[in-house]
RNA sequence: AGGGGUGUCGUCAAGCGGUAAGACACAGGCCUUUGGAGCCUGCAUUCGUAGGUUCGAAUCCUACCACCCCUGCCA
């Protein structure tokens, strides 16, 4: 017994949850030689998403918490679906959320000569025989969920016989499909898993690393543990739907000569509102062009989610309040939003941007003069300096921003009141302009060249604080708003009969062509979060409109009381 | 002949026999050169239901109910 509570989680503000309180109690009673390993098994099969990224902040994030090592390990065991491709995108993602897995990135592959042992080892001990039944008898063999299963005519194959027809069939002699592998465990378990569950299959497909070396390939089960278990891995952490399996992964660390016991111990994948997670539905959004590829920002996919501007800080941050459980849930992804602004609102500079123009003319102002107003790039952190922008008697506001009847909470430019434009001065709208159509035009305005930098000395107040852009010096620019991809919390229930794809939000992505930026947006990073004032976080696209013309893609609103109060009326 | 899980605020989630943390959301207020940020306040007499044990139960016992997962040579 420990005499005080040991090192890390807990009192490192790691969040309590049942999985660290689980290592807790190991660690005390000195389990594993006071030893924390843990590891991330992603198969290269696809895109990493924000489900995934709960996965990694858990197993990594643990390790650290207890001064333990995390793997990585890509669980390629399944060649007919894996690509190097998949390998990488993966690696890149891991790394950019911020975590380090040393020399320790490993592959299932890596044990397959040592699993094929093991596998010979089972057949020795009579744990393991080859099985030519097909897949549809195998099937039927298997029972239901409510009757036993029946064994297999091959069940009863002597030691030496079953090694024979092994060793022939990792030699290539026999068809794809012809033969497998079985563990002899139960066919009347309650648990199907182990109704002598397959553990190797013929499959004459080349794999990404061991090329053509291998024709017979390990199934998940029997390989996730015994590598695990190679690996000296204290603590498997997977999701729910592998309870089931947890009798077998213990039962192959049973009857195997293994190095390690590790323990497997699952806990309940994420669930995002207003969008869908399985890979299957991800893919079928990509395939079908209904987005525009795996990183499209709308996706919760990480590089998606990287796209729209999210920092790996505000996705970690988002992990660690989702909480770690067993209970299938849904998490609101309001809170992913709010951990976005959060970072965000610490880190991004700001600047002023117009989103839809609004031409103002401010007539008292000197014909060709342009004057370099001082602006701060950051009242979160003064350290962030301040920049000049630079103001004009032409410029542009937002259309919103200005009503020809405004209600009496309408706190922007209506015709003769007096609003501050942000660091600049204060403006009064004398007249609208409008074309045959009715639509306003442009707005004719007076300043109080007394207002410079935007306070009066008369101590007079203004209600409004609106952002513009010079019009001579703005940089013109292209604008994505995207909004959530599905119209309901809950896409992916189908519950309805209406398939996921029925639900999707045809406003989710609005491109805006005519936005003008003040022009030290010009020199923006792709990739660096900013603020637009007033509107929200946007970060510039790697890619480029026509003539060049800089992207930016709008990652979250600010929280906005003027808008919700308004739409509830 | 079925097996494995889970039920605590609108959404997540602590709690582990001593009298319901926290976060998001929501609602008010203060402040404000972003209707942003920040600050303050409110928000489960009740823990799936019904019994029982106990001085005392979300926590222990019993029964019931609801939901999720499992019949790939996928992971």
């Amino acid at each position: 017994m420990a005499e005080k509570a040991p090192a890390g989680a807990g009192d490192e503000g790691w969040p309590e949850n049942f999985i660290a309180a689980r290592i807790r109690t190991d660690l005390a009673e000195g389990r594993n030689g006071g030893r924390v390993h843990t590891r991330f098994p992603p198969e290269p099969n696809g895109f990493l998403h924000i489900g995934h990224a709960k996965s990694i902040c858990l197993n990594f994030g643990l390790a650290e918490a207890f001064g333990g090592l995390c793997n990585l390990r890509f669980d390629d065991t399944n060649p007919t679906r894996e690509e190097v491709e998949y390998v990488d995108s993966i690696r890149e993602d891991v790394r950019w959320l911020g975590f380090d897995w040393g020399e320790r990135e490993f592959y299932a592959s890596d044990y397959f000569e040592q699993l094929y042992q093991y596998a010979v080892q089972l057949i020795r001990d009579g744990k393991a025989y080859v099985c030519d039944l097909s897949a549809e008898q195998i099937r039927e063999y298997r029972g239901t969920l409510t009757e036993p299963g029946r064994n297999s005519p091959f069940r009863e194959r002597p030691a030496a016989e079953n090694l024979d027809l092994f060793a022939r069939m990792r030699a290539g002699e026999f068809a794809d499909g012809s033969r497998v592998l079985r563990a002899k465990i139960d066919m009347a378990s309650g648990n199907i898993n182990m109704r002598d569950p397959v553990i190797y299959r013929i499959a004459r497909v080349p794999h990404h690393r061991t090329g053509e070396q291998w024709c017979i390939y390990p199934m998940y089960d029997f390989a996730h543990g015994l590598s695990d278990a190679i690996e000296g891995i204290t603590h498997s952490i997977c999701t729910l739907e592998f309870q089931d399996h947890r009798p077998l992964y213990d039962w192959f660390i049973e009857q195997l000569p293994v190095p390690s016991r590790p323990r497997q111990i699952e806990f309940a994948r994420l669930n995002l509102s207003y969008t869908v997670m399985s890979k299957r539905k991800l893919l079928k959004l990509v395939e079908e062009g209904l987005v525009e590829g795996w990183d499209d920002p709308r996706l919760p996919t990480i590089s998606g989610l990287r796209r729209r501007g999210f920092t790996p800080e505000a996705i970690r941050s988002f992990c660690d309040r989702i909480g770690v459980a067993k209970r299938n849930s849904m998490v609101d992804v309001a809170l992913l939003e709010h951990a976005v602004r959060e970072d965000l609102n610490r880190r991004a500079r700001r600047y002023l941007a117009v989103l839809r123009p609004l031409k103002v003319v401010i007539e008292n102002y000197p014909e060709g003069q342009v004057e370099e107003l001082e602006a701060i790039n950051n009242p979160e952190d003064e350290g962030m300096g301040r920049r000049k922008v630079p103001f004009a008697r032409e410029l542009y506001i937002e259309r919103d921003d200005f009503m020809e009847e405004a209600p009496r909470k309408f706190h922007r430019l209506t015709p003769g009141r007096e609003v501050r434009l942000r660091y600049a001065y204060f403006i009064r709208c004398e007249r609208v302009a409008k074309d045959d159509n009715g639509e306003i035009t442009t707005l004719y305005c007076t300043y109080d060249p007394a207002t410079r930098g935007g306070s009066a000395p008369d101590g007079r107040k203004v209600k409004g604080t609106l952002h513009w852009v010079a019009a001579s010096t703005a940089v013109k620019a292209e604008v994505r708003l995207y909004d959530r991809l599905f119209t309901e919390p809950d896409p992916g229930a189908e519950k309805d009969g209406r398939p996921f794809t029925d639900k999707l939000n045809p406003h989710s992505l609005e491109v805006l062509e005519n936005c003008f930026l003040e022009p030290a947006l010009a020199e923006a990073a792709a990739g660096c979060p900013v603020q637009f004032e007033r509107l929200g976080y946007f970060v510039r696209d790697a890619a480029c409109g026509p003539a060049g013309k800089p992207v930016f893609n709008r990652t979250v609103t600010l929280r906005d009381t003027w808008a919700r109060k308004a739409a509830r009326r």
